[in-house]
RNA sequence: GGUACCUUAGCUCAGAUGGUAGAGCAACGGACUGAAAAUCCGUGUGUCCCCAGUUCGAUUCUGGGAGGUACCA
């Protein structure tokens, strides 16, 4: 595939995907050295320069030379959606095919790397006012109205829609109240054309090597000083940033509700359980 | 050594006046269009510690044994 990707003339987007701690940074930075490119990051956490250990942000070393994009380009303060990234992805990959055929996406997010290669729909910015709507509104009626809400606004959608996820109905009724529209009314719209060509490239492991490697990996983040990096981001722990893994455990350390090592524990469970979501979304990894 | 209490799912525990049992977490499977390391959905056969007795029937009652915890010595 390498000879046929660089001599064709076309331009070539390879996409690496795969579960965290699968070993996608050494693939990604190897193919780039054989193929002389750059690669774009789709890791939505180490977009952060705040968040480095509890990300398994690679070192200098480890990144071996080559140029990479969206590694610390944000505070976790600034909010930061996929669409933004979208968008900023396609801008960086249409510098980086100007001098290049080809050049290299890794991340363990699929909403993420589709974003790019295959697009999203397009949808109103959401104001302010509309989320503090809809914050209200869930606040003092709850699921029950934002079902009820989802229900009335977009029937079609409703009968869709996944109406237990708080996240799936607030997003749909923002949509909604933001444009006057359904929500469903912007659903496929997007023809996923892209001016390059998309090899999708999965990174695995077997179960149980994965997870020793994830546990394996957390005592390493511990010992590199995790907890201190998360005690400094105590005062944003309600930011979108800091729900994550390896820093919600340890504030409720420091609230006193586990031990230290109970928090590490916890680390570690649910980093496998995010590989294992991962692995569920890579296994049927198709277009779109 | 004595007394009391405990022993149920991988873990923490609930429960049935006797008709073989259920929550949370884990695990496994799944979904996923701007909070995605997020959010949500589905799946529970386990010698109810062991042995004996009573009983149509015991994990549940009785006796004995083993292990644990606390207190007293």
């Amino acid at each position: 595939m390498l000879e046929h990707v660089q001599t064709d003339g076309e331009k070539h987007l390879i996409v690496i995907g795969g579960a965290t701690a699968t070993g996608k940074t050494a693939a990604a930075v190897l193919l780039a050295q054989q193929l002389d490119t750059e690669v774009l990051s789709a890791d939505s956490r180490q977009f952060y320069r705040e968040m480095s250990i509890g990300t398994a942000k690679p070192t200098a070393e480890e990144l071996g030379g080559v140029r990479h994009h969206f590694f610390d380009f944000l505070s976790v303060t600034e909010p930061y959606s996929v669409g933004d990234y979208e968008r900023d992805a396609l801008r960086v990959l249409d510098e980086v095919f100007r001098k290049k055929n080809t050049a290299i996406l890794v991340g363990g997010s699929g909403l993420f790397l589709r974003a790019v290669y295959a697009g999203l729909d397009k949808f109103p910015e959401i104001s302010p006012e509309t989320k503090a709507r809809v914050q209200a509104g869930e606040q003092s009626g709850g699921l029950a109205w934002l079902q009820a809400e989802v229900a009335r606004r977009d029937p079609a959608h409703f009968a869709a829609v996944d109406r237990q996820n708080p996240a799936r109905l607030r997003r749909v009724l923002e949509v909604c109240f933001e444009s006057n529209h359904p929500y469903s009314d912007f659903l496929k719209k997007n023809t996923g054309e892209r001016p390059f060509r998309t090899h999708l490239l999965l990174q695995e492991l077997p179960r149980p090597e994965l997870y020793a490697r994830i546990n394996a990996r957390v005592d390493r983040m511990v010992a590199q000083g995790l907890e201190a990096e998360a005690n400094a981001l105590l005062p944003y722990r309600h930011l979108p940033a800091l729900r994550t893994v390896g820093y919600e455990e340890w504030f409720d350390f420091f609230d006193g509700n586990c031990t230290r090592e109970e928090a590490i524990e916890k680390i570690k469970q649910h980093s496998r359980n995010y590989a294992k979501r991962q692995a569920t979304w890579f296994r049927n990894w198709v277009w779109g």
